[in-house]
DNA sequence: AAACAAACCTGTGCGC
DNA sequence: TGCGCACAGGTTTGTT
């Protein structure tokens, strides 16, 4: 579900709610949530502490507490953060729970029906230890700024296709399968072209369409689809998905070039849409 | 190096 | 209406 526009979407939402605020009480009720370290560490590691800050790295949302250690989440597939009143209902698969303090006090929610996702309390000196995949984690488009040089040295001498090179989050954080062929459309890139074989005008405009549809999809909130699994930690949907040009859209007329239709493929395990005469 | 499959889970939508 | 299967925004691991 998520990837760097929701993802973001949501680490906003947390700061401008968060900052500030003590954990009072910390519940787990799915071990599975935790299963990098255990219930205790998150309740250890969270109880008492003040949020001071927050940033994403991918899809890696972290926030920084005043202990001096970081609480990092991962929503994966399914997972929902959400903002909510102190003793309000809460929704099938709610499996963490932290009380905060604040006037008004509120309840921040964890809720995660496939359970891919996880939450964790980690020491950012020795996070090589605790969290070996976010050091390895690639250039993250918006966080750190991608230079057209740099994407052009990411991609030479990688023989991959070009749209498992964009999944490839030790490559490029953040992207995911909606973004990837977003970018790729507006790119007017093959999904299935190798990424050592783009020609340097290719580069440029897929450059330009990495950063151009991650802000436009941000600043739409992210992509929020027919089952409504994504929103915001307010409970709002995003509106990128109507700017959608391939994704989810096989069959249909391509919207750019009303003369062909997108079509379904599989790369690397992922359905892709493209329109096949846009993207050669 | 790169492509593919399977694994981790639950829910939904579709064909029959 | 009910059943079974395919498939879903992610990532890791293992096999060709």
């Amino acid at each position: 579900m998520p990837e760097l526009p929701e993802v973001e979407t949501v680490r906003r939402g947390l700061d401008q709610h968060l900052i500030g605020r003590q954990v009072e009480r910390v519940e787990v009720g799915r071990l599975r949530t935790v299963r990098r370290t255990s219930a205790a560490a998150l309740i250890d590691g969270l109880s008492g502490v003040t949020f001071t800050g927050t940033s994403r790295r991918g899809k890696y949302l972290l926030v920084y507490l005043d202990s001096g250690d970081q609480l990092m989440i991962h929503l994966r597939m399914s997972g929902r953060v959400l903002l909510s009143e102190p003793g309000a209902v809460r929704p099938p698969h709610t499996h963490v729970v932290l009380h905060l303090s604040g006037e008004p006090a509120k309840e921040l929610w964890f809720v995660d029906p496939r359970t891919f996702g996880e939450m964790v309390v980690f020491d950012p000196d020795n996070v090589a230890v605790e969290l070996p995949e976010l050091s390895k984690l690639g250039i993250d488009p918006i966080t750190d700024g991608i230079s057209r040089a740099r994407l052009a040295a990411l991609l030479a001498g990688r023989g991959r296709q070009i749209k498992a090179l964009l999944l490839d989050q030790h490559v490029i954080a953040g992207i995911g399968n909606i973004y990837a062929d977003e970018i790729l459309h507006r790119s007017r890139i093959s999904p299935f072209r190798p990424g050592s074989s783009l020609t340097r005008p290719e580069i440029t405009r897929l450059h330009a369409a990495i950063l151009s549809i991650l802000t436009e999809a941000i600043e739409a909130g992210g992509s929020t689809l027919s089952d409504t699994q994504y929103v915001d930690v307010m409970g709002d949907g995003g509106s990128f998905q109507l700017d959608h040009r391939v994704y989810d859209r096989a069959g249909q007329r391509c919207a750019t070039c009303a003369k062909a239709d997108i079509v379904r493929s599989m790369i690397g395990g992922r359905s892709t849409s493209y329109c096949p005469r846009c993207q050669q």
